[in-house]
DNA sequence: TTGATATTTAGAATCATTCTAAATCTACTT
DNA sequence: AAGTAGATTTAGAATGATTCTAAATATCAA
């Protein structure tokens, strides 16, 4: 769980990722990067902006969390089609998927193992492995 | 590889998914059925039967789809967000997804372990694994 | 053949996301 | 402190995949 409270270390967030520490962007950082780890979607994150009084249009906030996720602040979730989720925890882990709520919830990399890869074409890297456990009935936050 | 290419088969299979055997479905359905395992999006199948001669309207792609998943007869795959795949191959494997060219290509389930799952949510039950190795550059057709 | 029900379809509607172009900031430079 | 180039924000339009609607058509059991 990151813990970055202080204005001063947001605006420095901001700043090394090469971006202008501007109003809005400070506040979606101060909304991402204080507190637990998240995972939200661009709609949450807007409204939760709004009705905190930071005001913000949706397409800004998309623009910041893409902005973010180049700059490996956050990470990109697809777990369901026609939505994406923004994690802020970048460290290796995986994901319980509660398919009722919506509900994500990390999990520790060290539990799963990737055994041989496939070989893989010339040239060919892997940028990233997703595993994604799936789960019925049973509603818990995440 | 699966491999039905009799019609009276493909007539069985669609029949026995509680679907009556349509012009459109049975069309489909050998399109999906015979040969080799394939990774389709909607459009993609829907232009594919078009240009086959096989007149079908795209709302009767989506809902063939998702009943042949339904039915257990396809896999639904979230790689992309925005857009989603379906899988002819329903047997326990996972994927290389192709970041650049969006191809994707399966991998044999046995090479990839899980360790210790978490402890699940009272209620809650595991209904799939979902394992995405996203790979850049690298052009390889699947 | 007929009627009940399932299926198909064109086109409208929806929803998340991206684009556009103008207005507004930020951070240098004087 | 003012000027300015370039970055950022924004409202609203546009896009693209998917779903919905309601009417036309097809299937199947009797």
């Amino acid at each position: 769980m990151r813990q970055t409270a202080k204005s001063e270390d947001i605006i420095e967030l901001v700043r090394d990722a090469g971006l202008r520490p501007t109003r809005q962007r400070l506040a979606l950082a101060r909304q991402l990067f204080t507190g637990a780890d998240r995972h939200v979607t661009a709609e949450q994150l807007h409204s939760e902006s709004l009705s905190q009084g930071n005001s913000v249009s949706l397409a800004t906030v998309y623009n910041t969390l893409h902005q973010f996720t180049a700059a490996g602040l956050l990470r990109e979730l697809v777990v369901d089609a026609g939505r994406s989720y923004f994690d802020t925890n970048v460290s290796a882990h995986h994901h319980l998927y509660f398919e009722d709520s919506g509900m994500l919830r990390d999990v520790s990399g060290d539990n799963v193992a990737i055994g041989d890869l496939p070989a893989l074409p010339e040239g060919a890297e892997v940028s990233r492995i997703d595993i994604i456990i799936r789960v019925k009935n049973g509603d818990t936050a995440g």
